[in-house]
DNA sequence: ACCTCGACCTGGGCGC
DNA sequence: TGCGCCCAGGTCGAGG
């Protein structure tokens, strides 16, 4: 599901909501893959704190709380909801023709696998059907949360994208370009689908290999990244069937998306056929006219 | 250093 | 209606 504009789409709807409240109790139905530590500890610890600043980096939610730091990652199909006391739960349902899952807040499911309720009433719900997710619970104090972040590669949308260095870290890849987008070392927060629009924008074909590719084309997908994820972001996110917000809405880039998904469709500039392949693993559509 | 594959999970859509 | 297969916004580790 959730590339950096989904995931930062749930930071933005979550900032009314959380900062300043004190975690009540917590309820973690669907431990090991999921929580790190195991579930007793990560209650223990989590009770009584208090939630401050919310960041992110790439596709990691980082809450920043008294004594520790809790980092999320949604995987393939979390969700993360704000449950407000005064607000009737409705079940999530699907859309008959969008196939898109929504409900403005739900009760526990048999895939809210954490709860956490907070002193004012209100709840927050992770709900992820696959499990991909991951919760991690640091002390502030511990190291290990730190060196997590520092595996990450530059941030897109942060002021300190550096186009250069991204043109140097492709250069040396003799890897696919498309493999190079999706390692999370390089540009972080970046996803299938956001990869596959800055790949047309900047009309480059996915297989491409990084150092064969020009500078003056690696400039232009350099400035693609940024461009297709605030797109995304300012559309709320791209939803195909799980990612709501925290207060459950799907986003509308879906809507707005040149070739992702769109396989076997007409190139929305040339009108050719959009093609599909397989890279790094990962499925992508492209162009054969508009990408070379 | 890079590739491919399989694993981790569940559910929807499709063809038969 | 049902079964079997393929697919899906991600990542990790093993083995070549």
């Amino acid at each position: 599901m959730p590339e950096l504009p989904e995931v930062e789409s749930v930071r933005l709807s979550l900032l009314p909501h959380l900062p300043g409240q004190v975690v009540a109790s917590v309820e973690v139905r669907h431990p090991r893959v999921l929580v790190y530590p195991q579930p007793e500890a990560f209650e223990r610890q989590l009770l009584g704190e208090r939630f401050e600043q919310l960041e992110r980096r790439g596709k990691l939610l980082i809450f920043r709380l008294q004594r520790h730091v809790l980092m999320v990652h949604l995987g393939m199909t979390g969700q993360l909801t704000c449950r407000h006391p005064n607000r009737a739960d409705r079940p999530f349902q699907r859309h008959p023709v969008t196939g898109l899952q929504r409900t403005l807040q739900h009760p526990v499911d048999a895939h809210t696998h954490i709860s956490l309720w907070l002193e004012n009433g209100s709840a927050l719900h992770y709900r992820d059907i696959r499990k991909f997710g991951k919760w991690r619970l640091y002390r502030l104090e511990e190291s290990a949360w730190q060196e997590q972040l520092q595996r990450l590669g530059e941030d897109p949308l942060s002021a300190s994208w550096d186009d250069e260095l991204f043109i140097r870290q492709v250069r040396q890849s003799q890897r696919p370009i498309k493999a190079i987008l999706l390692d999370q070392k390089v540009a972080s927060g970046v996803g299938n689908i956001y990869a596959d629009e800055a790949l047309f924008l900047a009309g480059i074909r996915p297989q491409a290999r990084g150092h064969r590719l020009s500078r003056a084309r690696l400039q232009r997908l350099s400035q693609a990244i940024p461009q297709v994820l605030r797109q995304g972001l300012a559309n709320g996110g791209t939803s195909f069937s799980d990612y709501v917000n925290a207060d459950g809405q799907a986003g509308q880039n879906q809507e707005k998306l040149w070739v992702y998904g769109r396989y076997g469709q007409a190139c929305l500039r040339c009108q050719g056929v959009l093609e599909k392949a397989v890279v790094a693993q990962r499925t992508s559509t492209w162009c054969r006219h508009c990408q070379r």
